[in-house]
DNA sequence: AATGAATGAGAATTCATTCAT
DNA sequence: CATGAATGAATTCTCATTCAT
């Protein structure tokens, strides 16, 4: 431990200023607003001066900016890829959808963020959001299409459903009030996975669930 | 002329009024959010004086309120209830769903206004905001429920899937610049069916929604 | 005079308040300078407020143009203009040269101003103020030549010549320290045509100033 | 080497810091004034981090003064009043007036630089400026009162004339926008001897003049 | 009712200056 | 000596809201 905290001290100290400023406003953003939010508000949460923050970041669009895309990071596209590539596309996509609520559950406040703040970028900074958001739909498309070319799903639209899979796990975000009291997450995504994946499979493709699930559950004991 | 002037006009000057200005400010909000727009600029597009605002409305905020109000209206929740109590469920399902589709393409930015902004709204008129919105959902979920009680529909979770028809048509007002410019809102309805009503109907309700196509074929031939 | 109090206030408030403003401004800059003013000084020195400033000019920088714009105006070039016109050359020199002296007591604050902030105009608005000072040297230039035409002086470069003119009336301004206690402003004017003007002036020339001031003897006797 | 060092860094280290930091004070200044100047422009400028500027100055003031002082320095008044006291004065005079006239060209930047700033300073700072202006204009007028005394002058007030001489060659830095395109800066100095000297010369004092350029033609030849 | 002048609180941003390392 | 991180006072500019006319 000693030397994973080596490690993460041995990166410059502006490094660790830059994370611990953008936590604050991820964290600030999110409560309240980026409007509604000054940069006094983030300096104090991030425990230093408001001055201090404009040698990190040029203004508090980009301080926006960074918030927005450290959540986008989080979802660990290195991994989604591997993944489509390793195992068979529904056992790929089963997870991915797992995985994606379970992000829309951990980080429920900041995805509720990006809609609301997303329109507040400058042109570029917003492209590049869309363009990191459009990469997770691509790998989820290809395993969609992986299961319809095998057979496994009846031929469906795979673009548009593709997004639904994330805004699926988005509406957990985003209409929280709505299930908060009514389901836990693991719920929610367990119901996700009904609707969105076996509402889709042919028999083979429900066979070859089911076999992953014994496979998961034989591992598991 | 007097006489229609006092019908019309009973309150009608600032009933008018007030209506004038909030589509100024539904308009002026979509365009550049709520903070970015000032009373000025919904002054300016109603084609009045600042001062005059606050004759009508409390604050900005009460503005913003009503912005986000007049939207939900439209939904003409009164209409869609009647739907599903004159006709069967699958068909007002049907209907409601392309009804949904429909109004995210004529009022896409006041949808993407409503997710920017609810928040920034106090508390109890954004309870308001969201209980409307149940409404709408409660209806679906009538639907929903009818069908799978008629066993039109197979077993499913209706209280989360009839969000999703929400949803789906709000994800083409949020995510328009992905849809743009490869479907037309025809055909994103027309998936929408496909994946959020077809994907779950029984044989039976299979047979049930083809009927209503041939009914409706000929009544319009 | 009431009349003429009547043609002030007809004005309407805006003309009255942008005044009122500049002329604040032309003081605060006067005293501390540009950067050392701030916008708040010059609303108090208005007797307005902060806000209100903003109402009458875009930001700071265009305050300043105005306030080096309005002592420029005061040259009244129309009238400098109609001299050359009307009288002739050696006179209207002599009228000038006496003038820009007048004008630089009086307005040694603001003449010291344009020196220490022209610069800190931006581009467009600098031009324009250059353009305003040039017009001034060509109608001294207009009176110079015709000096030299009708041989009253002695053949010499009279474009540089006629800057020295508004020079050294603004040595008055800028180098005021060192005179103010050895000169009045009348003494100095007269030494500045003694040393500008008597100093070119052929024997015909000379005949002429003396002519001239045997007539303006006369006419005050 | 260690003895070289020891010769020429007796304070030398920190006495050649502080010529280069005020090198770059002027440079910066000039470029774009005093307020517009950061402390950090002119450490980057000197090669040095900011804080090691407050070890040679006690602020950015102290800073401004020095940059000041720097240019008048380069009057290098010790060679005019040598000159002053060894040649006839219309000599010196004339030899004066051509060094003023080069330094305006060779500082220019610097020379509007003290007009735009010099009001910055404090008060006893802004006394020290003048002091040694002053010093400049009396040797001037020495010279003048020399020739007036000769008879080589005709009786003038060389009080007033002598400041003329200095800005003379100002207002070719401060005006150069006007002139820049039209004279070199040799042209701009023998169009100041025209008028500035031989406009007041006796016959007997055109006569030494004369003999004068004889004298330093066939010296040249 | 209607206007828009006036206010002033508030926010972003800059930068001289200090000081721990 | 040197550095540059850190501070916070100061300043510009905006805009919701009020109110005299």
């Amino acid at each position: 431990m000693s030397r994973s905290e080596l490690a993460v001290d041995a990166q410059p100290v502006s490094q660790k200023r830059r994370q611990q400023i953008v936590e604050a406003a991820v964290s600030r953003f999110s409560e309240k607003g980026y409007f509604q939010t000054t940069i006094d508000d983030i300096a104090s949460a991030s425990g230093i001066s408001k001055g201090l923050v404009y040698r990190y970041f040029k203004d508090k669009n980009a301080l926006l900016f960074y918030a927005l895309y450290v959540v986008l990071e989080k979802y660990d596209k290195a991994y989604f890829s591997e993944l489509v590539q390793r195992v068979n596309p529904l056992l790929a996509l089963v997870t991915i959808q797992r995985a994606l609520c379970a992000m829309a559950e951990e980080h429920g406040a900041e995805i509720a963020l990006a809609y609301r703040s997303t329109k507040d970028l400058l042109a570029p900074e917003r492209r590049e959001i869309k363009v990191s958001e459009a990469q997770i739909i691509r790998l989820i498309r290809q395993c969609l299409d992986g299961a319809v070319h095998n057979a496994w799903m009846r031929p469906i639209n795979t673009d548009i459903l593709s997004y639904q899979y994330l805004m699926y796990a988005h509406t957990w975000a985003l209409k929280n009030w709505f299930y908060r009291d009514r389901y836990s997450p693991e719920e929610y995504a367990s119901e996700g996975q009904a609707l969105l994946i076996e509402a889709f499979l042919t028999e083979e493709g429900n066979k070859v669930l089911l076999d992953m699930h014994k496979f998961t559950a034989e591992r598991t004991s």
